[in-house]
DNA sequence: GAAACAGTTTGATACTCGCCAAACAATCGG
DNA sequence: CCGATTGTTTGGCGAGTATCAAACTGTTTC
């Protein structure tokens, strides 16, 4: 079940309970997240309403992809284990997907999938998130 | 903080009969609840994230007031004191405003201050928890 | 004044959450 | 193989929360 894929194999294949992913993502081993139909407002919604994961979804507002690590994220003051523990609820809530490449995981919003079950609310949040700080200017 | 106004005012009496029609907003007949430049999105969100008071957003979000009573919303599982507490936290989330009129209380969604605060979310998530049940059509 | 009414507050309990520290797992470089 | 890197998992602790039950405040009605 562990496929290696940067060196050998060009093309991976790794299937996962229809439960979890049923979509047609990158083709690269992703950690467990729920399919876009099972994303749950009320869970997006608990996932959202604590200060380190906003910051979290801001910093992935970009649409890149980010590494785990607390000083890649201005997260200093956190331990290594909380903010695994923040991206794991974001994860799991459906904002977010990881991508496992060797050691390193590259987490990125999933912007597409939540425009498709909630249309708007991304944006809106967005918008709200950086309306709600404008004293930084 | 709560703060008694029959206690402390002496002289508060604004009482209006709720037939004469609709009210200015008098902040002795309300409840206090955070001006709308105070409203924050992480506490907002917070608020929202519990299904209880996902469905007392829906249950307010036709505009009307509604009384507190726990038959008056659907929720008869609940004893009255836990759905007087899951009102305090919209209310001190700056999701609804509480306007008291003898021994009732009056509440409803402050639609227009959260409009002005972040535009277009309130919109948004409303027809993402229209759409998020879509089976009981 | 007494009783009924509408809702809030307090106390108690069980559960969840956020946090850290340490242990653990997997990968890359020597 | 060994150690460094990268992140996850587990255990524990303090704080917060959701719930009910009972007591309480203020209002209306009798």
């Amino acid at each position: 079940m562990i496929v290696k894929p940067s060196l050998l194999s060009p093309a991976v294949s790794l299937r996962r309970d229809p439960r979890t992913g049923a979509e047609p993502m990158t083709e690269d081993e992703r950690l467990p997240q729920p399919a876009t139909a099972d994303i749950d407002l009320v869970t997006l919604l608990h996932a959202l309403g604590d200060p380190v994961r906003m910051r979290l979804l801001l910093s992935y507002a970009d649409g890149a992809e980010h590494s785990c690590g607390p000083r890649d994220l201005g997260l200093d003051h956190l331990h290594k284990s909380t903010v695994s523990h923040h991206m794991r609820v974001l994860r799991e809530a459906g904002v977010t997907t990881t991508r496992v490449a060797g050691r390193n995981r590259f987490v990125s919003l999933r912007r597409t999938d939540l425009d498709a079950r909630f249309p708007g609310l991304l944006d809106a949040l967005l918008a709200s998130a950086g309306a709600a700080v404008p004293a930084a200017a």
